[in-house]
DNA sequence: TGTACATCAGTGAACGCGCGTTCACTGATGTAC
DNA sequence: TGTACATCAGTGAACGCGCGTTCACTGATGTAC
């Protein structure tokens, strides 16, 4: 910090172009902090440009639209999931598949509280108006692809509740994976444990879903201990599903 | 309606009354309609206004405000999957409660896609800025309560896969589920039990909502059989959570 | 090192828009005698 | 049955608001000679 004027190297980064991805930083925060106001749908150019104290018109020098930030934020989102939960895996790596599983939603849990507007940007109702260019796709496979990972290697069907599927149900929902074969890297699991790997991440993302959106007063203690009591349990449930029972 | 002037009946609908109760539910079909251009959160009277033929400020004749329309809306949507519901479970009474389950099931899901955005309004991300009112708390348990009529009949948790989760995980969950014993009729629901019918309740909604708000692409086919039968598949496994699995 | 020009960040006014809600009003429907 | 008055539905103009985006501009930073 104190000898940073080393101008010698070839990729200086000059003071505007330091300043530009300071100020674009801000922007984004400042974003992020008006998304957890008021809502990805009714966020605002004028009341981002507000909180930074810049006129409404300078933010068209960062990004060409309203969709653009929208998406910066949407890929932003994505990717702050997907390093939390490739941290979470990191950490437990040594433990077995299912504390590695429960490790990890565990931090999904955690980091979608924190985070409930980005949670809602990337797994809510999608945004009116709104449509999602492809940019989002890459970023948006990091989740699935920890937790693929894990179950590749863990997971054993034949153990499992699965195993007891008729056949021909399988078959026929194994049918309608065929994009999923095709985008991720499934190769070697078969399509029980395929199916139960979605039902499980259909069963837990919509379990914070709930929780975040307020589906489940009347339902579950709202204390912050009963909740993860209850999440906890849907984890091993799912991990019964799964059969990675082994603690 | 040739005979229709007895006029000597004790509660005769006036004419005025008559005109009030028909415009109210154009204006609810008209408002349901822009729900499904637009989304919830940017529902607006004028447009609704405009939709009818009317000048806007004559809305405020039938509702006081904008909240107010959209508290009608969301109780008319749960109303309407309750029934949807209630009829499909009448319509399969002869059956076991496995095909019940299916079928109520079936009728929710059609109904979401039938329905989208009356099914975002009360499942999905909630609206911003607006608070629920204690109203909606009765015609939201309908369906719940169907589907638990279902399982106090025909689910035996011992032989199901919530048998298999450790005794101390099942009893932390139900004493989070302290809320849902004291608002549903499941007395006679064993803990696992209970946990399990959430379960199912959380994995087959958040299907329903994934597939709606475009969670599933690049995972399930788009065709319509396809992701029905994908979701088949989903309740069969929930049923093997359940424990009811006799066809 | 110094000058001349090009690039870029940021400003502030303005555009046209749609919104929820209020208000004083007109005219039709209902009610009491 | 007829008149006098009260109630209500619907109108249209107006309020103040915030929005996304454009535009001509000023001044600072960077670049070539």
């Amino acid at each position: 910090m104190a000898a940073a004027e080393d101008t010698s190297q070839r990729r200086v980064s000059t003071a505007r172009e330091r300043a530009r991805a300071e100020i674009t930083a801000e922007l984004l925060a400042a974003a992020r902090h008006q998304l957890v106001e008021v809502g990805a749908g009714s966020l605002s150019l004028r009341a981002v440009a507000r909180e930074v104290g810049m006129a409404s018109s300078a933010i068209y020098r960062y990004f060409p639209s309203r969709d653009d930030l929208l998406t910066r934020l949407i890929i932003e989102a994505y990717d702050d999931v997907g390093l939390v939960a490739e941290q979470a895996q990191a950490n437990a790596s040594e433990q077995s598949g299912a504390q590695q599983f429960r490790a990890v939603w565990h931090s999904v849990r955690r980091w979608a509280l924190e985070h409930p507007h980005q949670y809602s940007l990337i797994f809510g109702s999608p945004v009116p108006g709104y449509a999602a260019p492809t940019d989002t796709i890459a970023p948006a496979t990091r989740l699935p692809e920890v937790l693929l990972g894990i179950l590749t290697e863990s997971t054993t069907a034949s153990d499992s509740t699965v195993a007891l599927l008729p056949p021909a149900t399988v078959a026929s929902a194994a049918a309608a994976l065929g994009p999923a074969r095709a985008t991720m890297p499934v190769a070697s699991i078969s399509d029980a444990a395929l199916l139960a790997a979605l039902t499980s991440w259909t069963t837990l993302l919509g379990a914070i879903s709930f929780e975040l959106f307020g589906h489940t007063h009347n339902v579950v203690d709202d204390s912050a201990n009963c909740r993860a009591d209850y999440f906890d349990a849907q984890i091993d449930l799912m991990l019964l599903l799964l059969g990675s029972h082994h603690t």
